[in-house]
DNA sequence: CGAATGCTTCGATTATGATCGAAGTATGAA
DNA sequence: TTCATACTTCGATCATAATCGAAGCATTCG
């Protein structure tokens, strides 16, 4: 039966050790030279930039040229929920990499997910908004109360510009390491573009951990308490 | 960077053409034999063995064995959604098999994606429910109303074993042929095997397509009138 | 019980694609 | 302008994995 769409295209992209390995660099939301990426994928720079070539005949990731740098980011949204089901899946199936570093349980605090927050501090996130009535909860979907778009409006996001775009404002997007939802959409976004520029978190280098400060622990638990 | 899940290895069951083949005729809902999967990948049986033991290990399938006979089928839900995000990018990538032969336009109609229904069929239900203001929808996410349950009840369903499962009752799935959301979810599988029960529509053999019967055609027009 | 059928395992073959050294092109800085 | 750096392209190498014929094991039927 060879109907329909052609998965395995995608997946052979998908399923090269180094290639993989870039996207899951990329899933970290920056865009990132093809340099970068063969540093990440453990590679050489010419081996890398034919699996690049690959990967945007694709679709999968876009380029831009700056000067002599080549930037590469996922092409879209789908691009990363397509990532983070197949992670999903791969953590559900114990699938990870054989050498739990330094970095994993950092990974399980607060992570990037393509743009917004995932981990333990993800989910908790999405617990209180959903606890406080902020986000109204129907099986696996996610809705904005009125009281939830007040809070967000008080946090200093544009709540009309979210309303606007075509983007789902909440979205579940399965943690893999929480293996519970945390808040994807552009409300997830949002947040995580706030805790960042306020200075409450960093990215780490090289890492799609985000490191909160000491006062932006404390931020984080006053603005999503525990109930 | 190797952080997180391995999303290789996932990819890499998925790359190859013949298992890719097996994953789609696995999409339709039905358990097969690995003869029936051999067949639909156009591979020996011996062949077959090999791939299938590797999707088994890799716990995209699962499989059943009734006396000399082996079926096989996708082990859970999440495999079928992952698939059909997979499906969906290649669609939107314009990723599909060189022949659009007669099978394809039907696959549009109507078809199975996993456990319900998908295509121009598909996306037709969810539409009239919500123009009927039986399911109400907030950016990407579904949730059934008070009238919508009430329907669900007089249409035979048991509203409350949905809502006792673990399942989201309403959950979206972005159809590839129609690039729009087709009804997912509990209620999504009790539609679809409401119409198979009624006789108003059958599963075509050796594929994903649905036929619709005049009388069932009818019925659905009734059932989901567009607005 | 013997024959037929469904499936697994073994081993040899071969096509594919990742890899990197070498060479070339494009951009930026001194 | 020259040199350094970022990246692409070419071509040879080689490891990997899909493939199928052959053989074997398990189940069913007459």
């Amino acid at each position: 039966m060879k109907e329909g769409p052609d998965i395995a295209l995608i997946g052979s992209l998908i399923g090269d050790p180094a290639r993989a390995n870039m996207l899951t660099a990329l899933m970290g939301g920056r865009a990132l030279t093809a340099t970068e990426l063969a540093t990440h994928a453990g590679i050489t720079l010419q081996t890398a930039s034919s699996h690049l070539a690959k990967l945007e005949a694709g679709g999968l990731l876009t380029q831009r040229k700056q000067g002599r740098h080549r930037y590469y980011a996922l092409s879209e949204d789908e691009v990363g929920l397509m990532l983070e089901s197949i992670m999903g899946f791969a953590a559900s199936r114990g699938l990870t990499r054989n050498r739990p570093g330094p970095k994993d349980p950092a990974l399980r605090k607060a992570r990037v997910c393509y743009n917004h927050l995932a981990g333990d501090y993800g989910v908790r996130m999405l617990d209180s908004l959903v606890a406080a009535r902020q986000i109204e909860v129907t099986g696996n979907e996610l809705a904005l109360t009125d009281a939830g778009r007040d809070r967000v409006e008080a946090l200093g996001i544009d709540y009309a510009a979210l309303k606007k775009s075509r983007r789902p404002i909440c979205r579940t997007c399965l943690d893999w390491s929480e293996r519970r939802s945390h808040l994807a959409g552009s409300l997830g976004e949002a947040l995580l573009t706030l805790f960042i520029d306020k200075g409450w978190a960093k990215r780490e280098q090289n890492s799609r951990a985000i490191r909160f400060t000491d006062s932006g622990e404390k931020a984080f638990s006053e603005l999503f308490p525990q109930y």
